[in-house]
Formats: structure tokens, C-alpha cells, sequence
DNA sequence: ATCAAACTTGAAGCAAATTCATATTTCTAA
DNA sequence: TTAGAAATATGAATTTGCTTCAAGTTTGAT
């Protein structure tokens, strides 16, 4: 059947106005145009749909089923449009992060959490599983934000930066490092480090410290979630170098202690990577006020 | 916005043909055209609705919402089209029943309730208050079908009988005309009738004995329910004339006798006033049918 | 780097919707 | 009943805008 929206709008009107002359006004066509189209969408449906006999002009069986439909998709149409609107101003959209940082997810939830309340129109999803190549499914507009610790020049992405953090060493308190003023990278040759399960290039303690002195910790064992590595930290199995942050937590009790990486200790800096076009997004902006707020109260 | 469904079903097959090429294809139009309508859609609604850069055309946030809309409405339509297959078929419809007799609603109900099992999309209805002008108001399509017993020649209406009955006069046990084998006309000038609130000339009593006997009874109540009228009879406040069914529910009790009028009773027949155009139709018919059926297994 | 596949673009053609002018129907009131 | 007025229908002409054609551009794969 070739049905339009055209032919709903009519037959709507037709039936508020109560005739063909004044829907035609309204709907700013003639009346010759309407009689047409009705005509021509009665040989489509094989049936009246309007009784003709009475003057204010009345539905047939037919033609009540069409404006029921009229009825419930028109108003659709509008809701679209607000939605557009939404869209173009900015106070809808689509915010997709994809996080190259495991540890990130500690402050990245409450971030979110209060994000969410000041933009209800932006959808927003955190998408693990896409480490790897994350700034090329930025370009392809996959995702719509990468927290990353490496900027790099790349066309149509900006860098913005979020917070600086001290990746930290962590050792049981019984552990005999625990009593050295900071931890070098020498110290690493016998301890058996715990990291999360990614590339060593993407891990602080290596790219930092360890790679460029060439040196090997003793052993390596990959664990997953935080949690687990403060409590294999914490049980005298392992050291490990997470961002101070993390260590800063309460939930993780104080079986630990943190010691700076060489003497002055070590700064990173987290970038909230944005397509150049959405830099000034109000809410993409919001998201990075936020999180720096977040960041400078602790 | 100049939204049509044509657009909604492009964006629908173009997302699940993922591409403009297969897309034209199922469409049965040359993948240039779909090129250039969703290029004049992307100007009017001031955003692009697919993301170019990535081979299986990935929709863009406006895009999403179109399809989310046309998801949604499309089906709509098809249902529709059902819908009209089962108007032109004759299995969906519409009857809208108008009683000119009040005593009708006793057998009318279970009939419907019947008829609604066999037929669930045939809108059912009762209008009563337009008893007067019943049969102007079937051909002006606002009812359907008209409970009458005085059918008339009508264009484009046609009476099909459904159902004789007697009208039959009752009083109470103590009565001094309950003592007689039948009632004449004469009979009425000292009783106090009870009767529907209709016109005199349509009731039974009087088109068809008391106006041809020039007899008026000594006082006229016009008492609207059937079980009142009932009480009123029973307990001697008065005379009155009901079809026969009415007398033979066993809800009214039994403290009332029931005569024939005249010497051989009377005898009177219910039609179904039909548009000639519907004569045919599956459930008109079948509405008789039961009508007929009920009346026989009493 | 080159080729093929997929998409875009501009101009021309064409079908369908609209308009104009007029006829017909329906309603109202005398 | 019959005008007269209002509303709807109809037919031909016109215009709009969708579609196609033909050629260009981009994108992805080898």
C-alpha cells in the first residue's frame, strides 16, 4: 500500500476541520488537492473513507482505522523533531568512552554518576574491550571520548587534558622495600610484580622506569580487577605500581604501603581524547569540568 | 519537517543492507536516488544521519533516532493493512444497533454476547435515545443496524424479520380481568396502563388495539424499566402490555396472570432494518442467524 | 599504488501531486 | 419545492520534485 504521512496529516485534518475546504486552508493546499488525494488513496484502500451523504463530513469504518493510525504516529513526528533540535543545541548526544587505563574506572564512575544528572538527554556508555586500537575507532566515531595517558598528533582528534597522577609503588608493610625512603628501578630485579593484563608499553611502571633501565622484575603475573592486586599487594605476594588515586581509596584498607618511584617521583598526565568537531560540545566540555573538580577537591 | 514514510523505509533498508548499493536494490530504485534523498533529508534536518567514513554505513545519532522511529511505525502500517483486508473481507466491522423497543435489551443481550464470541473484530454497540429517527440515522451510516417492527419502503434499507412475538396483556393474580380467557379493548377503559415512555404510536397496545377501537384507557404511567413495570403490574397498581418473552423470564416472578389479546391473540413480528449494502455481509447475517436460533430453542 | 566497489553529483526526464476553472452535489431557507 | 449558497468532485494544464542517466569522486583491498 502507498501510504504517506501526507495522507494521514489530510485525513486528520479533514476529520478536525470537518470538511475539505477548511482542512484544505489549513493544511495550505487547495481543496481540489485534497479531493484528489482522498480519491486516489480510496482506489488504493478499495474502500470509502468518508461517508459523502452528510455534510460535516464523516469517517467511514476505513477511514476511523487511518486516523487512529494518524493519531498515534503523527505525534511521533513531533517528538523527533524536539529530538533533533536536542541534537543540534547539544544538550543531546552520544558520549561512548572507551578507557585505555584499567584503574581509570575508579574515578570515572562517580564522574559519571554526576554527569548523567546534568545531561539526562546524552546517552552515555563506558566500552572496555577496545584498548588497543581506541583512537582509530574515535575517528570512525565508534566511540566518542578515549581517556589516554599518550597524546599523539592525529588528524581530527584533540587532546584535552584531564588530571595529573603519581604512579605509585605499593608493597605489603612487612615487605623489606617498605622501609626505603623511594624505589628505584633496581629495586625490581627480585620482586615479582602484579600489573593489569595489557601491553608492558601501556603500563606506567614500564614505559617510565623499567624499559629505559632495562631491567626485568623477577617475575610478572597479570590480574585483572584493582581489587585483587591491593589484596595480593597487601598479603606480602607481589608489589605493584598503581596511580595514587587508587591507593588513595579507603575500601582498600591499610595493609600497605605506597612509596614514590625515584626520588622526585614520577607525574603522568590523563587526556580526554575528543574529535576536533565535538570540542565544543557543552556536555563533552561539562564532562571535563567535572572531572578536574572531582580531581582538585581530594 | 517534510518527513515521509518513503524516508523511513530507506533508512530501514539502508541500515539493513548496510549500504546504499543493496539498499536501492530491495527498494527497487537506482542507488542514485537514494543518494539524493537521504542527502535532501540530511539538509532538512541539519545533520548527517550516516557517518561516511566507514564502509558498511554506520548510522549517526540523528540517524539512529529515524530508525528508532521508523522501527517503530512501519509495522504500524502493515497492521493497518491487515486491518482494511479484514474491512473489504467482511470480517472486521462495525455494528452499531439502534432499538426503537424497549423490551428488546431482554433478548438483544445474550444474543450479543454470543455474537462477540464468533466475531471479536465487529465493533458492538447499543444506541439508545435516537429510537425516533432510527431508520434516517442507518442511512446516514451513524448506526448500522435498526431493531424495528414496522418496516417501511426505504431506499437502500432492507427489513429482514428476525423474530415474531405476542404482545400479551398482564395484571395481577387478584385482578378481576384475570379471571377472563382473553382481553378486548374495551376491557381498558377502566384500567390504569403502564407502559414504556415511547410515542403511542409505537406501542403495541395501541397501534394495534386500542386506536382502531377508539379506546383510551381510564389513566396512562409511563414507567421506563421493564422490572418496574413488572412490580408495579404485579402488585395491582396497574395493567400492561409486554411481548411474550418479557413474560417468560423467571426473574419477574409469578404474581402476575398473562391473557391473550382478542380472542386469538395478537401477533407481530421484529425485522432487523439493513443497509442494502451490507445485507450480505458475513456477520450481518450471522447476527440473524443467532437471533433467529435463540427464538426457536425457547 | 592501482583497481574495483561504493557513493556523490549535476542535468535531463518524467510521473505524480497540485492548481485552475468548472461542474455537480448537498444543504438551507423561503 | 425551489432557489441560492456552500461544499465537494472532476478534467486538463501545470509545476514540483523524485528518479534516472552518465560521469565523477571517494574508500577499501590486494
Amino acid at each position: 500500500m502507498y501510504l504517506e504521512f501526507r495522507h494521514l496529516r489530510s485525513i486528520r485534518a479533514i476529520h478536525q476541520q470537518g470538511g475539505l475546504a477548511r482542512a484544505a486552508e489549513v493544511l495550505n493546499v487547495t481543496q481540489s488537492a485534497l479531493s484528489h488525494q482522498i480519491k486516489a488513496l480510496e482506489e488504493q484502500v478499495g474502500m470509502e473513507l468518508f461517508l459523502r451523504r452528510s455534510k460535516p463530513l464523516k469517517l467511514s469504518k476505513a477511514g476511523h482505522k487511518l486516523l487512529q493510525l494518524a493519531e498515534k504516529v503523527l505525534p511521533q513526528i513531533d517528538l523527533l523533531e524536539t529530538d533533533f533540535a536536542d541534537l543540534i543545541s547539544g544538550k543531546a548526544g552520544r558520549m561512548h568512552i572507551a578507557i585505555e587505563c584499567h584503574a581509570c574506572f575508579e574515578w570515572l564512575f562517580p564522574v559519571l554518576e554526576e554527569f548523567r544528572k546534568g545531561w539526562p538527554n546524552v546517552d552515555v556508555d563506558i566500552r572496555p574491550g577496545l584498548a588497543f586500537d581506541a583512537l582509530p575507532a574515535l575517528q570512525r566515531e565508534e566511540v566518542d571520548l578515549v581517556i589516554s595517558a599518550d597524546p599523539e598528533e592525529l588528524d581530527g582528534v584533540e587532546f584535552i587534558p584531564l588530571l595529573d597522577y603519581e604512579p605509585t609503588f605499593v608493597c605489603a608493610r612487612s615487605h623489606p622495600l617498605a622501609k626505603k625512603p623511594f624505589i628505584e628501578a633496581e629495586d625490581f630485579r627480585n620482586e615479582a610484580l602484579i600489573t593489569y593484563p595489557v601491553d608492558k608499553t601501556r603500563l606506567d611502571v614500564f614505559s617510565e622506569l623499567l624499559t629505559p633501565a632495562r631491567v626485568e622484575p623477577k617475575s610478572l603475573r597479570q590480574v585483572e580487577l584493582t581489587a585483587v592486586i591491593m589484596l595480593l599487594v597487601a598479603s606480602g605476594r607481589g608489589v605493584s605500581v598503581l596511580p595514587d588515586w587508587v591507593i588513595a581509596e579507603e575500601k582498600y584498607g591499610h595493609d600497605f604501603v605506597a612509596k614514590k618511584l625515584t626520588k622526585n617521583g614520577l607525574s603522568r598526565r590523563l587526556y580526554a581524547a575528543i574529535r576536533t568537531s565535538e570540542v565544543d560540545n557543552g556536555y563533552m566540555r561539562d564532562f571535563v569540568t567535572i572531572t578536574r573538580d572531582r580531581q582538585a577537591s581530594t
